[in-house]
DNA sequence: GTGTAGAACTTGATGCGTCAAGTTGATGTT
DNA sequence: AACATCAACTTGACGCATCAAGTTCTACAC
């Protein structure tokens, strides 16, 4: 768990020039009907701070990869929208990345190892998001019920 | 994957005042006999680069938890030694430490999944490993064969 | 209609990780 | 004996993450 990020993230930068992360957010950006999202919930599905989405989004805003702009009327929302350069980043890069798991994970497995891996998964997200201060990245307030 | 490392982490600094990434290293050294390790050999079994072991050292160091040691006679080896003070450190961040990994995941799986965990590691691990260029922290040269 | 609370970010300082370049010893090579 | 090479670190610069503090809206209270 420890070495599994740190290969991917190091594979991404070197044949996609960014992050993991950097990825992450674009590639959910591109899954939204029409690319657009709001900070907040960027943030929960990237499963990130507000501080740290800000400051990545600030700097792919600088390379042209998606553009901010404020909802009007409501609150101090910001939405992001990916741009055509920024989708065509994704589009580009997404195969590698893609390669990459299957290389470093799921080709290793067999289909049990899989499924276990997947109960895995939800489990310890459930178990890390029911600490006693759930993380406002996890379950933004905007999502929280009453 | 993404959240379980950043968890461990985050509780690591809140509990004990320490990276997660600082208790591995005195955690190791506290494993052998005589509480010490040669640079590379504990790089090596940190996962990490021998830079980035070299940094935390020093800030340990620093700390008072550990000393380092030339060894004389061969080439320019470093040896590195826990201190009164650096094993009391580990042998209270332990249990806290031990109790997170408990809640987050062990105590969420049965049995069969545990045991699927274990495999999926030591796959991932050597899937890795085997790369084009083999990672110098993963095998030193000083066991590597020629 | 002023005041307070709170949500949704943004910003700046600090610290850690990484990469590239430098040191320092030992081991051959000619 | 001089030189190149390599292994085992160390160091410095730079980038990204985190934390605390600030900003800007809305909404509700009185």
């Amino acid at each position: 768990m420890i070495s599994l990020p740190a290969a991917l993230d190091a594979r991404m930068q070197r044949e996609s020039q960014m992050t993991f992360f950097e990825y992450m957010v674009l590639s959910v950006l591109s899954e939204e009907p029409d690319r657009t999202m709001q900070m907040s919930a960027l943030a929960a599905r990237a499963s990130a701070s507000l501080s740290r989405l800000s400051h990545v989004v600030g700097r792919l805003e600088k390379r042209g990869l998606l553009a901010r702009s404020r909802i009007p009327g409501a609150g101090r929302r910001t939405n992001t929208t990916l741009t055509e350069a920024g989708y065509d980043v994704v589009v580009a890069a997404a195969p590698g990345h893609v390669a990459a798991v299957r290389e470093y994970l799921i080709d290793e497995l067999e289909p049990r190892d899989l499924k276990a891996l997947q109960r895995i998964g939800t489990a310890v997200e459930t178990a890390i998001n029911r600490g006693p201060a759930p993380s406002a990245a996890a379950t933004p307030a905007s999502q929280r019920r009453p």
